[in-house]
DNA sequence: TCCCGTATCAAACGCGTGTTTGACATGGGC
DNA sequence: GCCCATGTCAAACACGCGTTTGATACGGGA
């Protein structure tokens, strides 16, 4: 008798206005984007009066400040449990750090935390300039990986590593992104994101190769 | 004694009010995004009055869909006619069609069309719905890459090679947008975009080895 | 019982938006 | 000289936006 039966995402299973206000922009930004939806188009998602959104966060803008630092902590946490496993049992191996960059929001795709993730790319691309700003603190958690890997590849220069990553995060945001339709449509719907752990390994095996590792075992 | 010394971008030589909003409007979007900026952003850029836009276009959507349509079409134009010239000339050469898909939009971003490219990938994520749904042109254009792509890779299956299509994109479109911010925070500004054909290099590099092909010779 | 902090509500405020209007200027064709 | 198509202009339109207000309800502690 702890708590209601399951929450939709990872949010407190008590389910006030606060809670709703929250869930309700987090999906609306996940679908339509960020100045597509205006704060009544939030309250009426959630049920609440209009005077709500103000009432418990202050502002639209730290509404999303407030969902997007939920989000993003979320993730680098994942994230940063993955790595410290994968330094820890296979050191030296910079496969497995890259599967630890790509493993959560990959698995994130296709669970309930999708619109979590589409959130967040929404935030980064097109969000207001307060949620745009804190990329430096995703800075300080990617360098993590940066390092870990420059360690595992110590024959590849520096800034060789740090190209090769930036193209590895872009595949990564783009698969996170809206646009599995074109995928779609070139492949006549042959090719779709169901099946998580083919598309862990496609994309594992594509950010791989781009950084010159051999096929996995 | 033909024309005007140079048109900043591909765009007519004459510099009437029309001309002055296309340039003006494509811009902005480029830099601020296209729900950041308003009719009279674009009026006060171009130096018109702010009824030029909806005699000239009508609308604010048909100018920003006659912008995209217009820089989508030299876009395509151009890689088209590399991938042409590489199937003629090194046929079954992966390695020459990719180049042929990433070359063009590569070398836009240091020159004067860097804003047409980013106009595009804006638009394509942001843009309204009518300009969005355009993207299924581009889908029979790049067709025409993923034929090439599986004629001279027959021992790929298809639908792998789709992927690793869709991966590349991911790779390409991420590069022509935003963020070279968190790699030049990541790199303590030693990396950055000036050097055209070293960023050429690394992107297919990149690819390339995602596709599993050998390095390049 | 009274009180006060918490929460919700309908209504309104001021402002910026995309678009439209109607007047006015220009200039080549008859 | 007149005409009409082509542009340009200041002003205004209706509307949706984020936010604020002031009233009202609830509910546990003194």
């Amino acid at each position: 008798m702890m708590t209601e039966p399951t929450p939709a995402a990872s949010q407190p299973v008590e389910d006030g206005a606060k809670q709703r206000i929250f869930r309700a922009a987090e999906a609306l930004v996940a679908e339509h984007g960020f100045e597509a939806i205006s704060t009544r188009d939030i309250v009426a998602a959630a049920g609440v009066n209009i005077a709500a959104v103000n009432y418990h966060y202050g502002t639209k803008t730290k509404l999303m400040l407030d969902i997007f630092r939920t989000r993003a902590a979320e993730l680098n946490r994942e994230r940063t449990r993955l790595l410290r496993i994968a330094t820890e049992t296979q050191p030296g191996d910079a496969r497995a750090i890259l599967r630890a960059l790509i493993e959560p929001p990959t698995l994130w795709i296709s669970d309930d935390r999708r619109v979590a993730l589409r959130f967040l790319n929404r935030a980064r691309s097109e969000g207001p300039l307060e949620v745009r700003e804190t990329i430096r603190t995703d800075v300080r958690h990617l360098r993590r990986f940066v390092d870990a890997l420059a360690a595992a590849l110590p024959a590849l220069p520096r800034d060789e590593l740090l190209w090769r990553f930036h193209f590895a995060l872009g595949v990564l945001h783009h698969n996170q992104a809206a646009d599995y339709a074109r995928l779609a449509i070139l492949s006549d719907d042959a090719c779709a994101p169901d099946d998580r752990a083919a598309l862990l390994r496609r994309l594992l095996d594509f950010i791989a190769g781009g950084f010159g590792l051999p096929p996995a075992a």
